[in-house]
DNA sequence: CAGATGATATACATAAATGTATGGTATCAT
DNA sequence: ATGATACCATACATTTATGTATATCATCTG
């Protein structure tokens, strides 16, 4: 027999902590512990694990393979503790407290802000906070408490709302046309410089299948980075996908090739033991008709 | 001002054990700690949190909205606690240590038992948990390393593979068609004895939109427990489905009907990153190649 | 109705975890 | 070379958390 009891909850703190800043000392600042306090919760955490967490050195401490292993089960604690306190934040039946939304880049930045300055305005004591990333966060493991996904939630344990589908279609900046001309067919475009994502995201693949002779098409501008893109389209760098409702706002866009157009789906979801807590109830009301709104711009620009 | 710092991740756990227990004396006994450490506890995670969490009563603590709100939190941080130390369990080359599956009830008990003895014959240091149960185990949350599944598994984590159909037939034992008879048509069950489940779930829902002429029939034999079921089955209680493989175990069972049939699709799903783990892979392969044979029907060695 | 049981709350002693101070060693810029 | 600055490890003092003992109240049981 090895271990003789669990140990405390607290270690994997710590050792999340000594994970992320590579020393005793720096995960010991971090935690407001001192030093030789870190380093006895990382030897007791190795002690009750029964295998080396770090080679200790005296630059720092390094991960062994055992901690690398360990380490997305302590990042889920760390964010369900984080979720824990946010759901006890705020009173019962006012709206006050933190939210945490997720959602991708390019609606993070561009259609949640004035969304949520109206909700904020509205209730003054909500606190929002927006993790805009093109990376999956898990509502299950509650990195976030409302999300806004592209694809259909599969989970039994989620509330969702169909939103509908955001059409994406091609759009280049006027002075781009204006040096380069504007392609009248899809077989044109080779001749351009086209703007993209560098890494394949879920999304991608979808277009890719739609449309295949994007496949072969040489980008000239890629990034993963959803603004940096944006900007280069409206800096007449080249053409790129756009979505249309955004587009509409710029009148310096030009929309080509109408035929070609993705649209994705679109979907708010919240855990659905957050329907009671008051803040998250109406921030999900609020994203939802706040999306059915920005939706329904693509919808129009769809008929003409 | 409320909280300065964030409370002892310890405190959690204690919460939990007061919340399943329901008094302080108990939730002592149970962590090994005594009444008034636990009731420390509970008051600075009141203090942090900022909010009442039990009623405090001589005959115990009786949890207030508040904690009901945090208990989901709470429980993730210990299934997420206990499959950190799954993973740690065991070296990094040998097969030991602990390995959790989730199956449904049929599955666990009529199918792995074999396959895992099998498993366990080979690796000796292997320690396999089984939790056999209808509701679904989330992987995500880490409350298994591997699961049995009847669904597609949706999220981008998971490793996958498809088993392929287990087929469901009506079937009814022997002693029922001696004093009963044996329905020729689809009609006629009207007239029998039935089997079946008390609950709705995801997988009864769909069965009975393949065969409408189930919703009307009224069952009189109803549990949700499998186990129970298919033994009010062998004892000649009435007609009901069972797994077609299974059935081909006992020679009393008759299959009825056999153009009814119902096909539920089957997966072994894992995290992905247990793959690196070798009690996991080995678990997870052993599996996959168990539930083929099972699908597959290849009952040679059974003669019971 | 009295006594046993099981609950929480409090006071005090004790054990345990933490902080402080210090020493040793590698790395880097001067 | 030579300080300066990181870092870890260890010894010792102190704070903090825990356990023990006890008081008090409710509920069940004969």
């Amino acid at each position: 027999m090895v271990s003789s009891s669990e140990p405390s909850w607290d270690f994997y703190r710590t050792f999340l902590a000594v994970l992320e800043h590579g020393s005793l000392s720096a995960a010991a600042r971090e935690l407001g512990l001192t030093q030789p306090t870190v380093g006895r919760h990382i030897d007791a955490l190795e002690e009750s694990v029964g295998a080396e967490l770090f080679t200790r050195s005296q630059q720092g401490l390094l991960p062994t393979d055992a901690a690398l292993v360990l380490k997305p089960y302590a990042e889920t604690l760390a964010s369900t503790t984080a979720a824990l306190l946010r759901a006890a934040s705020g009173s019962k039946d006012k709206v006050s407290g933190t939210v945490r939304i997720s959602a991708s880049e390019v609606i993070g930045t561009e259609v949640l802000p004035p969304i949520l300055a109206d909700l904020q305005a509205k209730y003054p004591e909500l606190v929002v906070e927006l993790s805009a990333s093109d990376a999956v966060e898990d509502l299950l493991q509650r990195e976030a408490d409302i999300a806004v996904r592209m694809v259909a939630p599969a989970q039994e344990a989620l509330l969702a709302r169909h939103i509908g589908v955001i059409s994406l279609g091609l759009f280049a900046h006027r002075s781009y046309i204006a040096r380069h001309g504007k392609p009248e067919t899809v077989e044109q475009l080779r001749l351009h410089k086209l703007i993209g994502f560098d890494r394949q995201t879920a999304y991608i693949r979808m277009m890719m299948k739609r449309y295949p002779f994007l496949d072969g098409v040489r980008l000239s501008f890629r990034s993963d980075h959803s603004t940096a893109l944006q900007n280069a389209l409206r800096a007449g760098i080249g053409i790129g996908f756009y979505q249309t409702p955004l587009a509409r706002r710029d009148a310096n866009l030009v929309h080509l090739l109408p035929e070609v157009e993705v649209a994705i789906d679109t979907w708010v979801v919240m855990h659905e033991n957050l329907k009671t807590s008051p803040r998250c109830r109406v921030t999900f009301d609020a994203l939802v008709t706040g999306l059915l709104d920005y939706v329904r711009g693509s919808e129009t620009e769809d008929q003409s």
